[in-house]
DNA sequence: ACCAAAATGTGTATTTTTTACACGGTAGAA
DNA sequence: TTCTACCGTGTAAAAAATACACATTTTGGT
């Protein structure tokens, strides 16, 4: 027997109803077989509204009716883990030049019911407006990550993980933009912050630190379109830090 | 065809010679077959003469002569990734009651000569002491982590990501203690600081930030069989770490 | 018995970072 | 014109991190 993955049929074909049934198929195989499938969840967050954003799926499994699952598919056999991220990301909402970061392996043995599959999940950042537009799958959805329902599979608890990954990534290293548009406000940077990490911050201290860092540059332009005085719009200088020396000692806290 | 991986023979055979044949036996098939395998890989952690240490075995394949690579094995079908880094960690050191963790899957196309295989990194930290008599098998050696030269497949750079991410999380989690003995000094803490971040710490500060966290347990007993004034030993509080109150906000920096 | 060597144990002053906190200004809406 | 809502700014207090020196205890050598 040869079970070659057919990445044509995997990856190429839009849109989730017939990719999920050739997936279903392989996954027979695999499980009948014997053999451990590979996949790759793709975790991808939003920024709308002032709240966390998922981009999530409807399972087409019967077992899973009315579920909401994560994006993902199996690893073809030439393309690295990355890379099929990538491809998934690119597939579901047409980017290919987006935040992603590759977070934790799933492997416990029942995760999925119609084969043993291994899957490796990663969390991509990206504008839910500047991308509205390409994603045409009407079995897409942004959902709230704070107020979620039960999920297919083990995709709660991959969000979860991944949740908490990115709670602890923003305060670490600059993703958060990643959501926001080029320039923002710092009203607009600070809602961020304080949504996903379920935190009031003060308003000048935010500032301060912010600007202290020195990787915020002022465009010059302004708000519009707002009831009140509008503010100054930024963007973040990814070159200033790429170029930055990083500091190697944090500190002992525990 | 049925491609069991037959779990006996792959992980209940002891050392390595006979194990990584099979290993290699069903590499081919999957290869042939256009399957992609998985794998853990751990990457084990010691402590001893003021140096960080790293377990490992020397290869048996022929392109890979003479040269270390990590402890690693396919995952079985009935196991999840956790127990088949703990089978693998129990086969060579004899140990289960150890630290470990998952740091990142490795997926590369061509990381692996025989196939394609997808690995999962764990980590694992041990007192070398504690754990020097299990080990019987004469392919395997402790090695300096700072001064390696190359290694099997990619295990270079996977190390170089664990070592990246265990100087990382020492900061922030009490795994050092794993690699000291139950009882330590002061000293053999910071010498282990010092030794895994690369840097020299205030002995002063040091000892103020630790006893200040509250978690280091005055045993009572001195150090004996060195040279010159002996030190207090202390312990760990494990229990005292789990019900502390864990703060969420660290505060922004990057 | 004494001395030298080596590492232990301890406190304070300085600097840096974090936190708390209030008011005048400006745009839009009514 | 007035109201509302948010923008923009600085300082004082507290907390945390850093720099730094000396007397003490043990071992080992003479």
């Amino acid at each position: 027997m040869s079970l070659k993955i057919p990445s044509d049929t995997v990856s190429e074909t839009p849109g989730s109803a017939s990719a999920h049934k050739n997936v279903t198929t392989i996954l027979k195989q695999l499980e009948s077989d014997g053999i451990i499938g590979i996949s790759v969840d793709c975790v991808i967050f939003g920024f709308d509204d002032n709240e966390l954003k998922v981009l999530l799926i409807k399972s087409d499994m019967e077992r899973y009716d009315n579920k909401w699952s994560l994006l993902g598919d199996l690893v073809n056999n030439h393309e690295d883990l990355d890379q099929a991220a990538y491809r998934i990301l690119k597939e579901r909402t047409g980017l290919d030049d987006v935040y992603l970061e590759q977070v934790k392996g799933f492997g416990a043995v029942g995760r999925h019911p119609a084969a043993r599959v291994v899957t490796i999940a990663y969390c991509s950042l990206i504008n839910i407006e500047h991308h509205k537009l390409k994603i045409l799958d009407n079995e897409l959805h942004w959902h709230r990550v704070t107020t979620l329902s039960e999920m297919a599979f083990d995709h709660r608890q991959i969000l979860d993980v991944c949740y908490e990954w990115l709670q602890k990534r923003i305060q670490e290293h600059p993703l958060g933009f990643s959501l926001l548009p080029k320039q923002f406000s710092l009203r607009e940077l600070q809602n961020l912050y304080e949504a996903i990490l379920d935190v009031k911050l003060d308003r000048r201290n935010f500032r301060k630190k912010f600007f202290s860092m020195g990787l915020l540059e002022d465009t010059g332009e302004l708000e519009s379109d707002v009831p009140h005085r509008p503010g100054k719009l930024y963007k973040f200088n990814y070159d200033k830090y790429q170029k930055k020396e990083r500091k190697k000692w944090f500190g002992i806290d525990f």
